[in-house]
DNA sequence: CCTTCTGTTGACACCTGGTCAACAACGTGT
DNA sequence: ACACGTTGTTGACCAGGTGTCAACAGAAGG
């Protein structure tokens, strides 16, 4: 009889274990809904008991935030330096360096852009607002406004709800061209500096 | 002994059930996400079995569904005619109407503006695009555009985004004034009609 | 080979959603 | 009044999912 006496299961350092999970995890939350994934699902897509999903992670809407929060952070720099220039030229720069980012993740970028609101669950409408916020300052930087005015900032936040919609036109619909949509972001926060902005005061 | 006996629970016409529970539902899911609402919290609302819940509605997400579908139809028309005259005062006075509107409703508004994307869920977003979709006719009525052209309707719903976004800093996080979301939708609505739009074609 | 450490398992208790046969409120005919 | 049929309503039942935890077993060291 075979003395080999194949193990089982393999123990694993927890980090990998975790990571492990971690990556099955996000691959079901990616092409499902929440409550379309069973902790059993991951377990089972992890090759491993579900009671370690809950040892790992606690809970599995614990998990699923953990998800989002990883989606969230995109692994390279946020800011290529930026030339110093006129307005007109740092956008376009700005802007160009924005779409390549989301084109090049946009899978991730996809699944983050919508959402907060029906199911309203407080918890994943913060870390998204903070990805708003981040994206924000970024863009304030572009058109050099002052980012400890709340009602600018609160001006550019509207500003990045147009720039998720017009990314959903051209990446999910495919409604819309890359060119269209640079153009129409172009034009539209040249108009908010130009002609919003200086309101404020 | 009391002859009386009281009956331990009354018959409704289907029709009086149906809203009577609907409307239970409706409160609990604007207040807590949809899986922090058990079918037991909606039947002991409406005081009622829980099985009734299911025999109304099939099921507990079909109900989810429908009180969503309800809250994007806004019982007064659409359209309170919009006088001729040139694109620049037709904004004006449709944006002014859009305004009025979302302030009334403000409440059922914000629980409809954000939505879809991470927990994505077709159904849900179907909904909420449909919303969109007829947002961006109203829009396109305003500044005399052509509803058949595609990519001219894909511009005006990223526009809509934009104004989901506004509507949220002024009403929801109150960090804009009505006049300064106004005069942010304005001008940005009037740079697409004058610079982005006529390149289509 | 025995011992220790701990990553991992599998069974358990609990909760939630959907089904369905039985029940009881109410209108109707007598 | 009273029986009767209709049907709105109930409550028990089952399937399936989540979180907990004591016990198990792979790996490393003596």
């Amino acid at each position: 009889m075979s003395t080999d006496a194949e193990p089982r299961w393999r123990r694993l350092e927890p980090d990998a274990r975790r990571e492990q999970i971690f990556t099955c995890a996000r691959r079901l939350f990616r092409e499902r809904p929440y409550s379309a994934v069973s902790t059993a699902d991951i377990a089972q897509a992890a090759g491993v008991a579900r009671g370690l999903v809950n040892h790992y992670f606690g809970t599995k809407r614990n998990l699923y935030l953990q998800v989002i929060k990883r989606m969230m952070f995109i692994p390279e720099e946020w800011a290529e330096t930026l030339p110093d220039g006129p307005v007109e030229v740092r956008v376009q720069i700005g802007l160009t360096q924005f779409l390549d980012r989301i084109s090049r993740h946009s899978k991730a970028w996809l699944s983050m852009s919508g959402a907060a609101g029906v199911g309203h669950d407080p918890d994943v409408e913060e870390i998204l607002a903070e990805a708003d916020q981040t994206g924000a300052s970024r863009i304030m930087e572009m058109i050099g406004a002052d980012k400890d005015n709340p009602q600018a900032r609160a001006m550019i936040l509207a500003f990045v709800g147009l720039t998720k919609a017009a990314g959903r036109e051209w990446l999910a619909k495919e409604s819309l061209t890359r060119e269209q949509v640079q153009l129409l972001l172009e034009q539209s926060l040249l108009t908010i500096v130009r002609t919003v902005l200086p309101t404020l005061k």
